[in-house]
DNA sequence: CTCGCTATTGCAAGTTGTCGCAGGAACGCC
DNA sequence: GGCGTTCCTGCGACAACTTGCAATAGCGAG
């Protein structure tokens, strides 16, 4: 009764299991299923998207569970969360480099932008102001070059 | 030196019916009565918030009237918008002056960066990238010195 | 002052998430 | 292999918005 694994990116998905256990915390069915889904993602995925996916496996799949799912695998650095243009969640599947993102509000499109670059930008304030910046939330709007400042 | 608390008040709130009739739009008792509300108002307000602060001085308040005008608003420059740490949307009123936020991933406080200091951060991303930064929409996340990086 | 055009409103239904609860299910232990 | 402890799940209700529609009411025109 193995499903079709999906050939995921060798990750550590693999110690999911294991981490949550290490934690007091339990493998069940529908964790397992949503990790797979997740597994099986690169990038960005909305908390509606993800729903949507795991119930393509098994349409059972309640919203609360995997919403709590998520956060539990946040808590365990599986995956971050921001938000999206319209404000709604958007979860960052294996955040393995530290990167900043730059939206277009015209497009809605998202470049992310490696450690280096993102840390000559803001990583002043960090003496500045003491503020620690936490790259993965820095979120920086405006318009990309293919949609050029917006004439309203 | 931060300069202190801008004395919101006493802005152009008179010119909104012109605005609003410049444009062919109308002005309507519920719209008269969110200006009011905004103009009592200072910093951020949540929709929500706008909501029940409307439904205090009219029970007859209608949410969707509410988010319809504030778009309208938003058009036409008397507030701006983005969103809280949860996602919610979070109004600012009358954004006298374009500024980034940062945001203290521990307390949930938000301190706004002036245009020049924001600016001279991030602008940079016009002449490598062709990207044109909107600072209204500049979120950084992050610790304030109070909280200091989490241990998690 | 009346008329007509069309922006707005009020309402209802739909999304996307969140929360509290009670039964069910993992896990570790004996 | 049983048992008990606790974590989880499923579900329904709720909060915060959003959107489509028909009826209403600003506003300028005549």
């Amino acid at each position: 009764m193995s499903a079709p694994v999906a050939p995921a990116r060798a990750l550590p998905w693999d110690t999911a299991r294991g981490a949550l256990r290490a934690r007091g915390l339990r493998w069940t069915p529908q964790r397992r299923l949503i990790l797979e889904v997740l597994a099986g993602t690169t990038g960005h995925i909305t908390g509606a998207e993800l729903v949507e996916r795991c119930r393509a496996h098994d349409a059972a799949t309640i919203p609360s569970t995997v919403y709590r799912t998520l956060d539990v695998l946040e808590d365990l650095g599986y995956v971050r969360h921001s938000h999206g243009a319209d404000g709604r969640e958007e979860y960052h599947v294996l955040p393995g480099a530290e990167h900043a993102h730059l939206r277009c509000l015209g497009c809605g499109s998202v470049v992310e932008i490696g450690r280096d670059e993102a840390l000559a930008l803001v990583g002043g304030l960090g003496s500045s102001r003491g503020f620690t910046v936490v790259l993965s939330h820095v979120m920086i709007g405006g318009y990309c070059p293919g949609c050029g400042p917006e004439v309203s």
